[in-house]
DNA sequence: TCAAAACCATATAGCCACTATAAGGTCAAT
DNA sequence: ATTGACCTTATAGTGGCTATATGGTTTTGA
């Protein structure tokens, strides 16, 4: 399998597929004669754990992390459940930023309707004017 | 007014008084004979507003549209009330996807408790196994 | 008085996870 | 013979800073 069925089949560009090799997430394949990449069925579960990995914003630090787990099978598995426990808390913790970030913006908002001049515009001066919590 | 004194009352740092010049955010202000920057206090009214503005999150290119919008106190402010509805949409949708991925997080730390080997850990088979939704 | 500390300058690279572009080699089908 | 699809490497760009290197200037104080 080739570079770009292996894209194709997991739905990334090959260029992310040559990043991760290069970032040492999926190890380097064997090559054709005129240096083509050729992928196993290991390479699109690794790519595949990647992408799943990814899609829930681990980030790649984290994905080299378990991988390396992956690889001391009988460990116990307290450092993974505390890693995704981290990454939750991450998620939590932007979410509480982003939800007050929100309040401020309708507020700010609110303080204007659509027919002045800029002149006189609420969003301007509640932005100019230092009355900002934080 | 020198930078580092420009850079502690409104507390940033220097580099990114500096940055923002190059970006075009901040005009550029006179020089000593020795070439250090002397800022005014329209440089200080100018950075604070940039900074209420990063607090907010929005972005610089939205930032440098908003000065234009300075510019021309006399048109309709209904430009400015638009960004910012942009800027709110954002905001709310990064809320709701950050939203479905701590739900998805929650649901697959639960399928692991702390006592088991790698080898048997839940979370890192939910991450292996394809039943991810999306 | 003279050396250290604090300040200023520019230029360059790094962060993250890609994405885009350039310049070219390989292969199958028309 | 040429098109087109595919592959290769190398390099630069994204955003919003932050860090480092290297060197000039000013202030402080022993
Ligand atoms: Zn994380
Ligand atoms: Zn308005
Ligand atoms: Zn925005
Ligand atoms: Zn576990």
């Amino acid at each position: 399998m080739r570079i770009g069925q292996l894209a194709r089949s997991i739905g990334v560009d090959t260029q992310t597929i040559r990043f991760y090799e290069r970032e040492g997430l999926l190890p380097p394949p064997d090559r054709q004669d005129n240096g083509y990449r050729v992928y196993t069925e290991r390479h699109v579960e690794r790519l595949a754990f990647i992408r799943r990995c990814r899609i829930l914003e681990l980030s790649l630090a984290e994905i080299h992390e378990l991988q390396r787990y992956q690889g001391a099978p009988h460990q116990p598995c307290r450092a993974i459940n505390t890693l995704l426990d981290d990454h939750i808390a991450h998620v939590r913790s932007r979410i509480i930023d982003l939800q007050v970030l929100e309040k401020q913006l309708v507020s700010l908002r609110a303080s204007c309707n659509d027919d002045r001049e800029i002149e006189a515009c609420g969003v301007l001066e509640g932005l100019s004017e230092g009355n900002m919590q934080q």
